[in-house]
DNA sequence: TGCCTTGAGTAAAACGTTTTAATGCGCGAC
DNA sequence: GTCGCGCATTAAAACGTTTTACTCAAGGCA
């Protein structure tokens, strides 16, 4: 018969143990139809007998639906994930997965490679969520011209041609320079250098208008250095050795990258400046970097694992057609003050 | 015409524009016949212009190929993830997908969840990475009723009703327990404790055994404590309270699971013991956890993003059908020494 | 020349579901 | 008593690809 070798039971074998049709053994599964009761005892009974599992490519064809949702960041994986791969993606990505479970999805992990293109090229999905998105992303161009519903992480580049429409979880880039900077200025800094990327993401553009009006405010001078986020710790080591030769009366560094945080933290040591004492340094990102460094790093707590289950969420909703605010509060960023800003 | 609305163009489309049949169409894409050079730059350009994208899921349904792997773990998310949901999942997860990406490969990340069967349920794949398997693994049991390819990480539990012939990739659990309890004994331990989950998982078994030989050797009496893993850090505080107070002379702690020793840690602190003058404390996984700790924990370096690129590696030749060995050496695992064992 | 091989191309089958349109049946309302 | 309606069920269509079996023409070899 056909259960005898490999070949796996179809709902076609299931139909026929149960003494009906295929449709009908459908509707039984999906429960989308009337069946009588113990007509679907007796489905139950094949199935368990034969010990029938759906083919989901099949089921995914007809329907269209994929039951998958996708998580991606275009930030170079130097700065995205770090030797030891942790991070900012892979802690959205494991609450993601947790969330999307309760909606019958899986999550598939789309890695931070070079070419998006290839890396999107073997994944099928109903909706993906893009974690702070550059201006021009390709990711955000991929999934537009595929008709992919988004949820953004962070807000959206405006001047994206993918339209400034994508829905977004906000993760107040504002209030979380404001916290930085306040602190810095708590602890007494005056002369705070500011360390970003070369990258056009809102995170950056926004961290520097703060920063730019805070100092204006003050009366200090501002210093602004950028470093392309493909050279990583090392590029930031460089620019922090730079900047303290032309600037030493530096008295605080505010990095928003971690890496980059990593490798000021390296160029002060080598430069015999002592953290905090001399130079006052925070991050952004609260993760492995920050809380190895010594001292440990001051940061900021995202709530990452609330931010994306509110993401998954939203998309689901968006996936089912549902109506949705375009801009969603997330939580409310915290500070955790650490040794390498204060006393 | 067809490409009017938002109908997505096929192959039927494609071939229509180039003037060939479907069937050449794809002959073209996958390469696997030959096509006459001229007919393909026909075909090239009517996929251009019609911004053709194959449909994955009819694609797999024919084939039944998924371009898809899954990592998985069934440590209870207590453990495995944590409250910021990283750690050693996440970082294999991360090197997987990347290496997946070689293989033309996607990867889904199947979080650890009560009910493993509604893990899987809606996720197709090739193959599967499963993660320090326990005895009676019911992913294991899963992945093997659908005939999925699987190679485990660490080694596989010897009953498992899945059979011994799983491939595996040694995680060196031997090596492990030993180079952190020479750490101990160097650092002039004497009083040894250890602290296992109650899982049965080659790795537990594998510490314990080598710590009691070890003890035996030096005329040390042992003294093992279990705790469900299940309840977590918390657990593993009340045990490590209760140990104190029954073994006041214990002068090291050797704490395999993460999550444990951030709970041993504050029992010591709350029992008003110095790390590491008083006791000292060793942990196998390097993570988060290990590094945030104060003392920071001496831990174990297990390279997993290598183990976890090898493991990739390993099932992809396995679903080719080629023959592997069953049992790959990985990395070797070596000592990250840190405050908590050492002045 | 005749025969066999090769290579490019095609029409149609096949994959396993879900959905559609149609069927038969029992039942209450008229 | 019949009409119409709702319900359970069915046969067949549809989803978009790859693969199979076949045709046709060109070329090599005896």
């Amino acid at each position: 018969m056909d259960n005898t070798a490999g070949k796996r039971p179809t709902v076609k074998d299931v139909a026929r143990l149960a003494g009906v049709s295929q449709g009908t053994v459908s509707n039984a599964l999906s429960g989308m139809r009337g069946v009588d009761p113990e007509t679907r005892q007796r489905i139950d009974q094949a199935i368990a007998t034969l010990g029938y599992v759906p083919n989901l490519a099949a089921r995914r064809m007809r329907t269209g639906l994929t039951n998958t949702i996708a998580v991606m960041t275009s930030m170079p994986a130097a700065v995205s994930a770090g030797s030891s791969r942790l991070g900012f993606l892979m802690e959205i990505a494991a609450s993601a997965a947790i969330h999307a479970l309760d909606y019958n999805s899986a999550l598939v992990l789309v890695p931070p490679v070079a070419d998006p293109a290839v890396a999107l090229r073997h994944v099928a999905m109903d909706g993906a969520i893009v974690i702070e998105p550059q201006r021009d992303d390709a990711f955000l161009s991929l999934l537009k011209h595929r008709g992919v519903p988004v949820v953004v992480i962070g807000e959206p580049p405006a001047s994206h041609p993918s339209g400034g429409d994508l829905p977004w979880v906000d993760l107040h880039y504002t209030r979380t320079a404001e916290l930085l900077l306040s602190h810095l200025l708590e602890q007494g800094a005056r002369r705070i250098a500011l360390i970003l990327g070369t990258s056009s993401r809102a995170s950056q553009s926004t961290t520097e208008v703060i920063y730019q009006a805070w100092m204006l405010l003050r009366g200090i001078p501002p210093c602004v250095i950028r470093v392309p986020e493909t050279e990583g710790e090392e590029g930031a080591y460089q620019a922090t050795r730079y900047l303290l030769t032309n600037n030493p009366d530096v008295d605080a560094i505010f990095v928003p990258v971690d890496a980059f945080a990593t490798g000021a933290m390296r160029a002060l040591r080598d430069e015999g400046r002592t953290v905090p004492d001399d130079v006052r340094v925070v991050t952004r990102y609260d993760g492995l970097r920050a809380r190895e460094e010594r001292p440990a790093l001051t940061a900021i707590d995202l709530h990452l694992d609330q931010v994306a289950a509110l993401a998954t969420r939203l998309l689901m909703d968006l996936i089912a057609g549902k109506e949705i605010q375009q801009v969603t509060e997330g939580p409310l960023p915290s500070l955790v003050a650490r040794g390498s800003s204060q006393d």
